[in-house]
DNA sequence: CAGCATCCCCGCAGATACTG
DNA sequence: CAGTATCTGCGGGGATGCTG
């Protein structure tokens, strides 16, 4: 599969690099992004309000899950349920695609969780290797 | 599965966040990193010399790529193999462990770009819903 | 050729304050 | 409650120069 940067001018931007690279890496880049992961999974058991979303993973700016959460759902994978209450409640759930996004992107994670000793394993041996 | 970071004093530093989380996440990051994505696909092919892969794949700034070696290396991933011989040569390839998350990397990635004209016209109507 | 060392910039992310 | 707006810093990452 075809992966690899168009090549163009050199990049003066910083970014310039993330845009010109084939536009569905930039899909990938939302969903395997550092909260966007964590949306994706926590979203895969049932909707979440914000803030219950904002506890459920932890340590999240509440700037950055809105950023994540707008990312996400502009590119169609999380689906936002604005009541209009007051107080405001928000409700967010994964589409189809994001379920299959989300899916993936669990399956992943569960793969690096299973696998984590031989990680750990390969790190000692290979800071063993360094040492000498 | 637990996603969620682990609770602890306020970070003071930036990536606390990132150390302090659980640490298969650590490893996670590493395989979807920006350039992580794109060696694993790469050497998903057949092994490749170092500035082979960086033709490969485009744009990688020398020490991104290194660094991202490095990283996959050390967490087990990639097999480097330098041989004694002038002018120098090294060879990456993927380890078992490593064809495994390659493998589902690529899944991923294959999926975002047969899904990408749903992702599009998803954008549409988001941007189009905003402008209104 | 395959890296390591150094410098430096600017964009991401956190913190804070405010609004509907 | 669910956001927006604004400021600031710091560290990721590119550029350059050097080495085995």
């Amino acid at each position: 599969m075809v992966v690899s940067i168009p090549e163009g001018g050199p990049g003066t931007g910083k970014y310039v690099v993330a845009e010109a690279m084939c536009p569905y890496r930039l899909v990938l880049e939302h969903v395997t992004s550092r909260w966007g992961v964590l949306v994706l999974i926590e979203l895969l058991d049932r909707p979440y309000r914000f803030s219950e979303l904002r506890r459920a993973i932890g340590r999240v700016s509440e700037k950055m899950l809105t950023q994540t959460l707008q990312t996400l759902e502009r590119d169609g994978l999380v689906h936002r349920d604005a009541k209009p209450v007051i107080p405001p409640r928000v409700d967010y759930s994964l589409t189809d695609l994001g379920r299959e996004a989300a899916q993936q992107v669990r399956d992943l994670a569960l793969w690096t969780e299973r696998r984590m000793a031989d990680v750990e394993r390969a790190r000692e041996a290979y800071d063993e290797a360094k040492k000498a």
